[in-house]
DNA sequence: ACTAGACCATACGTTGACGTATGTTTCTTT
DNA sequence: AAAGAAACATACGTCAACGTATGGTCTAGT
C-alpha cells in the first residue's frame, strides 16, 4: 500500500540518477538522504558504509549494462538496424561517463568499464563483420563516435556521426 | 640558493595534474598543498579560496587548449598531416575528460568546454572541407572518435581508430 | 490486537577540509 | 646588513559528512 518505506534498490537507483549529472564524489549518504527525503538511518541499515554502497552502484550498472547488451545480441532485425539498436543503446547510457572518469582511480569501475568496453566491441565488430567489414579499428571508430560524441557540445546531435559513420563504413561493403 | 617557492602556476599545475587521474573533486587545498610538501599557508596566499583557485584552474585549461588550436591553424604541411597532428593534440589532452565532466555541473567549465568544441570542431571542418568534405557529421564523427576512443577501455590505441577513420572519409574525395 | 523483525530517526563522537589570523621565514632592494 | 615585501607555517574555530548506538515506528503473520 503506502509502499513509504526504501529499499536498497531504491538507494542505488538514486545513486545511478546522482550520477547522471556529476561525478561519484556526489555519492554520499547525508545528502542522497535529505534528497530521498528520509535519514542516514535507512542508507545505514541498506549498506555498511559508503564504499560498500559504491560498489553496489558500480555492480548495478554493470548487470544493467550487461543485460542490455544480451538483449541486443539476442534481438532482431537486419544488421543495419541491429547497429542503430546498438547506438541508441550506449546513447541512452547517461552514467557511462561518469564511470568512465570513475575509473581511473577506482579498480572496480575499471574492471566493470574494461568488461563493458569489451562486450560492446565484441558486439560492434560481430555486425560490422556480417558486412566483411573486418578491422577492428572502425569497429573502435564506431564506438568512439558514440562515446565520444555525446560527450561533446555541440549543436548536432551524437546519433547523427554515429549514422553518418555507419554509412560510410556501409558503402565499403 | 634560491629555496623553491611557490606561485600560482604551480599550483594550477599540480591542479591539472591532478585531475588527469581523477575528477574535480581532487582539487582541494589541503591535500594538494601536502603534495606539493608545503601547506594551504600557500595555497591562500595565492588564491582567494578554493572556487577561485577551480575557476583557475578552467581558465588555464582554456586558455592553453586555445593556444595549442591557434598553433595548430597556423601550422604547415599537408591537410593530411594536419589532420593527424590534430588527432595527437587532442589525445594529448588529458585534462579533457575532467573537464567534461566537470562541465555537466559547473557553468564556467560548461563554457570553456562549449568553446573549445567549437574551435576544434570548426577547424577539423576546415580541413575535411579541403578536400570537398563539407557533411558536418563527419567532423563530428572524427572528433567524437578521438574523445571516445581515448575514455575506451581497449587492446588498440585510439589514433588507430582516428587514422582508420581519416582514411575511410578521405576515400570520398 | 500482539509481537517479531524490518526499517527509520536522531543524538553523538570523530574526521578531514575550509577559511582566518597571526607570526615566521625567505627574497629583494637598497 | 637592514628593511620591507613576499611567501609560507601553524594554530584555531567552523562545518559537513562519516559511522555508531539506541530507541522509535511501521508491517506482516498469527
Amino acid at each position: 500500500m503506502s509502499r513509504k518505506q526504501h529499499t536498497k534498490a531504491t538507494w542505488i537507483s538514486a545513486g545511478l540518477s546522482a550520477l547522471k549529472n556529476g561525478d561519484p564524489s556526489a555519492l554520499r549518504a547525508e545528502p542522497l538522504a535529505k534528497q530521498l527525503k528520509t535519514t542516514k538511518g535507512s542508507f545505514y541499515w541498506h549498506f555498511a558504509d559508503v564504499p560498500t554502497y559504491r560498489d553496489a552502484i558500480i555492480d548495478s550498472w554493470r548487470t544493467n549494462t550487461l543485460n542490455e547488451i544480451v538483449k541486443q545480441l539476442s534481438s532482431n532485425g537486419t544488421p543495419e538496424q541491429r547497429l542503430y539498436a546498438f547506438g541508441e543503446h550506449v546513447l541512452n547510457d547517461t552514467v557511462d561517463p561518469a564511470m568512465r572518469i570513475w575509473a581511473k582511480s577506482h579498480a572496480p569501475a575499471r574492471e566493470s568499464v574494461t568488461q563493458i568496453d569489451e562486450q560492446r566491441l565484441t558486439y560492434i565488430s560481430t555486425l560490422l563483420g556480417s558486412f566483411g567489414i573486418s578491422n577492428p579499428a572502425f569497429a573502435l571508430a564506431c564506438y568512439g563516435s558514440l562515446i565520444g560524441s555525446s560527450a561533446i557540445h555541440a549543436n548536432r546531435t551524437p546519433l547523427q556521426a554515429f549514422t553518418a559513420l555507419i554509412d560510410l563504413i556501409l558503402a565499403l561493403k
